[in-house]
RNA sequence: GCUGAUGUGGCUCAAUGGCAGAGCAGCUCAUUCGUAAUGAGCAGGUUGUCGGUUCGAUUCCGACCAUCAGCUCCA
């Protein structure tokens, strides 16, 4: 017998080899039907994990993450039978669990339309009905090889093929007469899949890699049941509707123009208001931190990226401005990056360790030419606006300093009421990749270690991507999820030992020799179009009074208040309130309505009464009439929130 | 760049191999109104662009442009 510690500390004895969907059967009928996956020993393991010593077990349910990821890898796996079952010659791929539900990867002749897709979605649910039971079983590579090669699975001997020669066994999960490659865990049987929606057919490479072949990815939700699929489908409908790209043009924010081109957005006088209080807010804010400010050209020669590297990986991705043969006239580009530009700043006069550290930062406007299907919104654009700066130090600075900027990008997300959406991830080189990454093995350790000692010392809790630095030196890059749950960098914070060396830029140390300075290249709030759209989904178009690029309208009753209404306006103006008169001969319902989904903070009703008394009658947008004011009252009132930047 | 989808007035959406229609927005007039839509009238479109098939194309076909979802990429 062996002691088996339950959830709240409860011991029960049960023989060795029991399983966990035993242990969970015996707990309960209710437990049992519910039990997606268990945690051994604080580890996810399959429910069919036989337990063979004393051991703390949790019986994982879809409320749990454990739980919820087998329930959709099972889902997955329905997926692909049912696909199977229907096309039987389509070759299967890769099908995981994902943060919001599954996918699966096929190769198949027959393009999934949403016709298919709906065919496909009512063969799951006859699996489901048909509540097959999953079993695991294990072969050694070479018979589990075999097996796949019998079912013509082409990907997934590629994948078996990688194991082989370990000596480890292959474990395979059957449910029905569908067996498929998995190391699980998975649920006991298809019948616990009690709604499932297909989202989404698209194309994806086999392994990520673009040298591949395109298969086709089937994306998919399920639930334990349908109340629930129908509550995240209607969120996900509610989602769409404060996405940036669809509410930022709706509301005046920005728009484009098929004449203008691709990725290159056309900001409208809100979102160049807001874009003005932001850039003046990060310089200001800036410079109170011991940043100077540059202003560099727009482009330079080719020899200038030559020299940076950016000439060789990302020459594809500049707007070269051609005129003749490089080899013998002058190519100048526009800038994709400041960085060698604030060099050259640097590079002005000879530097002593006394000088470190120097800092610049320029708004500073970038040109990139994205592959076509990048483009999105505000979020990927070919000409873009960045809060860009780069900090020289010596080596013992460069923690300090580090942290420096990690605090003001911090202060900058929390101001904007940004920072408990964000998320860390320290972005390490690949040393696999002989193409993309400079210098040696030893630089990167030592750039990398810095990094990870500094990030450690912080205490700051990050993931680890791996190939995800810049081609010369390591990031920490501030993650944020858009409204429909893709993640971007927002902020990054590079440390790079390598390009100081490249452009010569030294110091003179206090024993007399000369050394490269550490470079930072940083970002205090990232690039404005893209926090801009962050900001519009964040707050669904409401900005915070601060932000508002219309704070407050002030809407007469009827025409014989407009005076008195323009002239409680012209008292917000000599504020440095943004206010407007709605004058238009409308009824106030009419104008508050617009006022309400145009999403202006405060409405200043003026009628006979407010005229009279110098007064005005308050409307907030958030919460609607909240009284009467004397005019002095509510700028007071206001400003504070303003000067504070009142998230509201 | 790749896979797939989409493109009809400013917006949301109809319709059709044979004169493209509605609501909202806009304009005009009337109404002067107390916290989310006053009424009437008017105007607005070479159906993304270019080409092909056809007696005739907005509809069918092709290319391009743009938009969306995803992949790849993101200095």
């Amino acid at each position: 017998m062996i002691r088996v510690e339950l959830k709240g500390g409860v011991i029960k004895e049960y023989e060795r080899g029991t399983t966990a969907l035993e242990v969970a059967k015996s707990l309960g009928a209710g437990l049992y039907k519910a039990a997606c996956a268990c945690k051994i020993g604080g580890k996810v393991f399959d429910l069919r994990t036989p337990l063979q010593e004393d051991c703390a077990l949790e019986i994982l349910t879809f409320e749990e993450a454990g739980g919820k990821h087998a329930f959709w890898h099972t889902s997955s796996h329905i997926l692909a039978q049912a696909v199977k079952r229907l096309y039987p010659a389509a070759k299967l791929a890769i099908g995981p669990a994902i943060d919001n539900g599954f996918y699966y990867d096929i190769d198949c002749d027959t393009s999934f339309s949403q016709e298919i897709l709906e065919k496909i979605e009512a063969e799951m649910k006859a699996i489901v009905k048909e509540s097959l039971e999953i079993t695991r079983f294990e072969l050694p590579a070479d018979e589990a090889l075999k097996l796949v090669n019998e079912q013509g699975e082409i990907y997934k001997a590629e994948l078996i093929a990688e194991h082989a020669g370990k000596g480890e066994l292959i474990s395979f999960y059957k449910q029905g007469d569908f067996v498929d490659l998995c190391a699980g865990p998975h649920l006991p049987d298809t019948g616990r899949v009690k709604a499932v929606k297909l989202t989404a057919s698209t194309g994806a490479y086999w392994r990520g890699d673009s040298k591949n072949k395109m298969l086709q990815r089937i994306y998919g939700i399920s639930f334990t049941k349908q109340a629930d699929l129908d509550a995240h489908l209607a969120a996900l409908e509610e989602a769409k509707k404060r996405d940036h790209n669809k509410l930022g043009r709706e509301l005046g924010y920005f728009t484009t123009s098929e004449l203008v081109g691709q990725g290159l957005p056309i900001l409208l006088p809100k979102g160049a208001r807001v874009m003005q209080i932001l850039q003046r807010f990060v310089e200001d804010e800036e410079q109170k931190r011991g940043w100077e400010l540059t202003k560099t050209p727009y482009m330079g020669k080719s020899d200038i990226y030559k020299i940076s590297g950016h000439w060789d990986h990302y020459r594809d991705g500049m707007f070269v401005l051609e005129h003749g043969d490089e080899e013998t006239e002058e190519v100048l580009a526009l800038r994709p990056m400041t960085c060698p530009f604030q060099y050259q700043a640097y590079l002005t006069k000879s530097r002593s360790y006394r000088d470190l550290p120097i800092r610049y930062n320029e708004t500073s406007t970038l040109f990139r030419n994205e592959a076509s299907g990048e483009m999105h919104g505000l979020i990927r654009v070919r000409q873009f606006t960045l809060s860009e700066g780069h900090l020289m130090c010596t080596p013992e600075q460069v923690e300090g300093e580090f942290r420096g900027c990690l605090d003001i990008a911090i202060y900058m997300l929390k101001t904007l009421g940004l920072y408990e959406d964000v998320s860390y991830r320290f972005s390490q080189w690949d040393p696999e990749d002989k193409e993309k990454y400079i210098g040696t093995k030893e630089q990167w350790d030592t750039a990398q270690s810095v990094m990870g000692k500094i990030l450690d010392h912080l205490g700051i809790d990050y993931k680890i991507g791996v190939g995800e630095a810049a081609f010369y030196g390591p990031k920490l890059d501030i993650q944020i999820k858009n409204v429909h749950g893709k993640e971007d960098t927002l902020i990054t914070i590079q440390i790079d030992m390598m390009l100081a060396e490249k452009f010569g830029m030294e110091y003179v140390d206090a024993d007399g020799s000369k050394k490269n300075p550490y470079i930072i290249h940083r970002s205090s709030i990232g690039c404005y179009e893209r926090t801009l759209a962050l900001l519009i989904e964040k707050y669904a178009g409401a900005f915070p009074l601060w932000l508002a690029p219309e704070q407050v309208r002030v809407v007469p009753i009827a025409d014989r208040h407009q005076e008195y209404a323009r002239e409680v306006r012209r008292e917000l103006e000599s504020f440095g309130f943004r206010a407007t008169v709605d004058d238009r001969s409308e009824k106030l319902g009419y104008k508050l309505r617009e006022a309400q989904l145009e999403r202006i903070p405060y409405m200043l009703v003026v009628g006979d009464k407010e005229a009279e008394e110098g007064t005005v009658s308050v409307r907030k947008r958030s919460v609607g009439d909240v009284g009467t004011q004397k005019v002095p009252a509510f700028i007071s009132d206001k400003l504070a929130d303003v000067t504070t930047k009142l998230i509201d």
